[in-house]
DNA sequence: TTGTAAGCGTTATCAT
DNA sequence: ATGATAACGCTTACAA
């Protein structure tokens, strides 16, 4: 909807905007000033206990301000400072595991006194550049940014540093785009995922990623194709297979997969909600997990472990990434160094439950 | 952590801004008004197509703006108008049925050029006044709420209403606030789904209902003491619980539950979670789900079908409450009249699945 | 058709 | 210890 797309500076809804007769005025510090018949500058000294202004007028300045509820105004004073003290964060959609993320990047964000402001693409490139721009004259100080499935030209991202925002990338990355990332290990998170596979006797895994454009995509493939490599295992063309990010395009998947004469042994998403795609059409071929067919999911989301069979599956630290991701924001935001060609790499963690266990645990008692 | 709560205005981070050297300045109206020889008052009025310029100074100018990368400073202009096209939105959390609500909110906002903050206080009374705060000084032009299960004193929403911003309710609402509100018919819920169950022919239905202080954990029990009524059931004092609203308090609640000498036949949790985690409670007791004991939950999240039994829930159409409170908010914001007195209330609707499905659908063919 | 000037609320520089 | 003034970037009477 290219319509939607333009933005008419200053004026973006075109309906009318009522001042409330009753909105009282908020007290400023000329109210202050005034009240007690001095300048404005005393008042703005007073206020922030500078030490070349008096006791006595220090204290009839406070009492005052509290008196009248003055609030500074945020707007006149990052006009002036040229700051605004608040983060865009840009992501692709609100499910659990950005949602977790966005929890981590909010508690570091609040405790270091920056406010959030979260715009969510639904996956679309259009909302993407939309939600960009509105943040940008928003004059957030700065970005964190996880780019949407759909996203292939970024224009728009480089239009954030063009003006020299901080930028910091986190989770799914354009490694075309040079700035500080913080991100899983997702090489290790396939390669571990494929290896436990393979360790537990499967010999035809299949893997489900997500569209060829994302980079987590292809990296957690990457780490898939070096464990089978590592283990002597050919690579079959037909079992790598690219499909959308979601649950319906993974039962669709893995339902042509399992037709196929010489079906996988195993299957490999780099997602839980893939997983459960896939689950839905394993359990309509009546194959049996762990036995007949392993799973391995990517998330480790509370879902895997309310399913039957339980889903192995990869832990991200999620809240850990959100967290980092912000803490390297106020880096770069108050550093010179340049951190842009420097990466945040979370280890993440194989978690196995019934799906793919055939070798029971000796060692639990 | 009272400690977090204190806000020193105006410098929060206590860290120093690095202004870049290489941050080129964004070019102003100024700048155009300069290299053109012409006022910043014409570069204004033909910026934004005023009748009374000439069609000549308009093309000069807009080509200049175009060829500067100008883009109007929204902060300036907030300061004068007094208006920052942004909505606060402060939620308890970022689960999926919040999640989904925001992304309606967004979709409404953003059509109409209003830029969304998020913030979410993790069920937390404190960070729900710290976010209230930050937004009310960063001056949104109105907040759209839902009360934290630990909120049970509101000044921080009284100080919203004190400085006259719009403010809309949704969801868990406060009834003793008056303003406009947009909500679940939660009475209506917790009757559809409590009929359902009596229709099932269950006779011993208890309910897991949130904390006392929510009301739509109230309205919820409201309807289904409705239900037993209408079906004169008598009202088991040991059946009706509030417990926390979260998936391990469920799961002990129904323990308990379920260790009485008179144990129900039936549960009806208030939220999906919380009917997760009485079917932990009850696969471990070994009860079949329908026969032994029936469950129903509340929200019809994803994950209501990814189980085994499926849950029946109540369907709570989040995304068109999302839609719907940006809509009034909107609405509040541009109209004189006084809506405070107003509810818009959605009719939820109960989707009956496996856990709770005793007698077989005959009109299905 | 264009320019001047005041103002939005604050801070900072320089006088006094 | 305090005040006057300019500045942040923009809009808008009002004057010309």
């Amino acid at each position: 909807m290219p319509g939607t797309l333009s933005v008419i500076p200053g004026n973006y809804s075109g309906l009318p905007v009522i001042f409330t007769e009753a909105m009282e005025k908020q007290k400023t510090i000329k109210d202050i000033a005034q009240a007690l018949g001095i300048s404005t500058s005393t008042v703005s000294r007073a206020l922030r206990d500078a030490w070349d202004v008096k006791a006595e007028t220090k204290k009839a300045v406070k009492a005052l301000a509290e008196k009248f509820n003055y609030e500074p105004n945020r707007l006149a004073i990052s006009l002036l400072k040229r700051q605004t003290h608040t983060i865009g964060v840009i992501i692709p959609n609100l499910d659990y595991v950005l949602a977790t993320m966005v929890k981590g990047i909010d508690e570091v964000a609040l405790e270091a006194g920056y406010t959030v402001m979260v715009c969510q693409s639904d996956e679309s490139y259009g909302r993407e550049i939309v939600n960009t721009n509105r943040l940008l004259d928003s004059l957030v100080d700065g970005f964190i940014f996880s780019v949407s499935s759909e996203t292939k030209v970024y224009e728009h991202i480089k239009k954030i540093q063009a003006k020299k925002k901080p930028l910091v990338q986190f989770d799914r990355v354009v490694n075309a785009i040079k700035t500080p990332i913080v991100r899983l290990d997702n090489i290790e998170g396939g390669y571990q995922a494929t290896k436990h596979l393979i360790e537990q006797g499967y010999k035809k895994i299949a893997i489900l990623a997500g569209p060829e454009n994302l980079n987590i995509s292809n990296k957690r493939m990457e780490g898939f194709e070096k464990a089978l490599r590592e283990h002597d295992i050919k690579l079959n063309k037909h079992f790598s297979i690219h499909c959308d990010f979601n649950q319906q395009y993974a039962y669709e998947a893995t339902r042509e997969l399992l037709n196929t004469r010489n079906r996988p042994d195993a299957i490999f998403t780099i997602s839980d909600r893939m997983a459960i795609g896939a689950m839905l059409a394993i359990k309509e071929k009546k194959l049996n997990m762990p036995m007949d067919i392993g799973l391995v999911g990517f998330n480790n989301e509370p879902v895997t472990n309310l399913v039957t069979p339980s889903i192995s599956s990869v832990e991200m630290f999620a809240f850990e990434i959100g967290k980092a991701a912000a803490k390297r924001f106020l880096e770069v935001l108050h550093s010179e160094e340049d951190l842009s060609d420097q990466e945040i790499v979370i280890k993440p963690k194989m978690v196995v439950r019934e799906s793919s266990r055939r070798i029971p645990l000796k060692d639990i008692s």
